[in-house]
DNA sequence: GCGAACTAACTAACCGTTTGATTAGTTACA
DNA sequence: TGTAACTAATCAAACGGTTAGTTAGTTCGC
């Protein structure tokens, strides 16, 4: 227990690498810190993911699996997805980080996800079998449409801190049905 | 002419800047390779610049004092408005990948930009009115409105790789359009 | 006691920042 | 006008701290 779990230390060293990847980056991040966080030892790191970018690799692979997981679409309730991909945002604040980390530092280099691929395929196809179906609007593809979704459900992570200060002031609750309202008028 | 013209050398040390900055942010950007793009030397960017921090700065806060300018807000016609914000993104590419970085990397280091501010809480104020004349709907409150045209108007640069796989394959144009519609949409 | 888990100490490279000196342009004065 | 004194621009080299990655040895469960 405790002192020679393999599986436990991996997963300590992966939420702590999940935090701190969240917090600075790839680059940023500091693979010291990260070992002293999950209360084990830099040499660790390298036995189990080789290196700091396969390590924040299984850090992204984990949160990819675990979003795909948590949120399934609902094609015939576009509005009411968006809201809880809000809500998954809420609860795992790191998602959206380490999201724009990966595009802006990992962009072009190693091979796509094909989890988050095959997933982005499947929810396309739910969207436009929507659409011939008449349950959802036509004016938008279905690709465009599912990302506007998407992009409309990170709405309140995205913004800059000098925008931030202007909008202030809205609850969870408020923010929620922002994202909700936004994507429905989408569809009307 | 040339080799001891200090604001051509500023010039050129900003240019660089950008370039790297918005290719590898703040912590990934190496001020070798800024000085060395920009035919200098290291020493002259803490000469004008004082730090690779106050380096990033002045390439932010120009950024924002251009974008400020090349897009005034027309209240009136905010789907066109969003369109010319699209416009602008294409233009200077570094302009998303910069405020993405900044968002990341400096949130609550340093004060923010009193230019931007201003900017926002005029723009929020232009929305505001056209909605008390009727111009615009009122459905949501004017800040929030204003961030949802602004959120949009960068949704094609805000996807992750993955999904940029997905929706290949839309010209600059039907791109320009999906976000003049979208937030058109918004305001039905 | 054997192998897997663990660790402290180490290293080699990197990188932001500084130094100290050189060069080019400008001013002042005879 | 000629030149000495001054200022601003430039740069090569070095410094000191940091960091990703490694090694070689120790501990512990089975």
């Amino acid at each position: 227990m405790g002192s020679r779990d393999a599986e436990a230390t991996r997963r300590r060293l992966l939420k702590a690498a999940r935090e701190e990847f969240a917090a600075y980056g790839i680059a940023g991040g500091r693979v010291e810190r990260i070992a002293a966080a999950a209360q084990s030892n830099k040499a660790q790191i390298y036995h189990y993911f080789g290196s700091k970018d396969g390590l924040f690799d299984a850090v992204f692979d984990a949160m990819c699996r675990e979003t795909v997981d948590a949120v399934p679409i609902d094609a015939e309730n576009l509005p009411e997805y968006a809201g809880r991909l809000f809500d998954s945002y809420e609860r795992r604040p790191w998602v959206q980080r380490i999201a724009t980390w990966y595009r802006l530092e990992r962009a072009g280099t190693g091979d796509l996800l094909s989890v988050v691929l095959a997933s982005n395929e499947a929810k396309v196809q739910a969207v436009a079998d929507a659409q011939a179906r008449g349950v959802l609007p036509a004016h938008f593809p279905a690709d465009v449409l599912l990302g506007l979704v998407i992009h409309l459900s990170g709405f309140w992570s995205s913004n800059v801190p000098e925008f931030d200060a202007v909008v202030a002031g809205h609850s969870t609750a408020a923010r929620r049905q922002v994202v909700v309202d936004a994507v429905a008028a989408l569809l009307s």
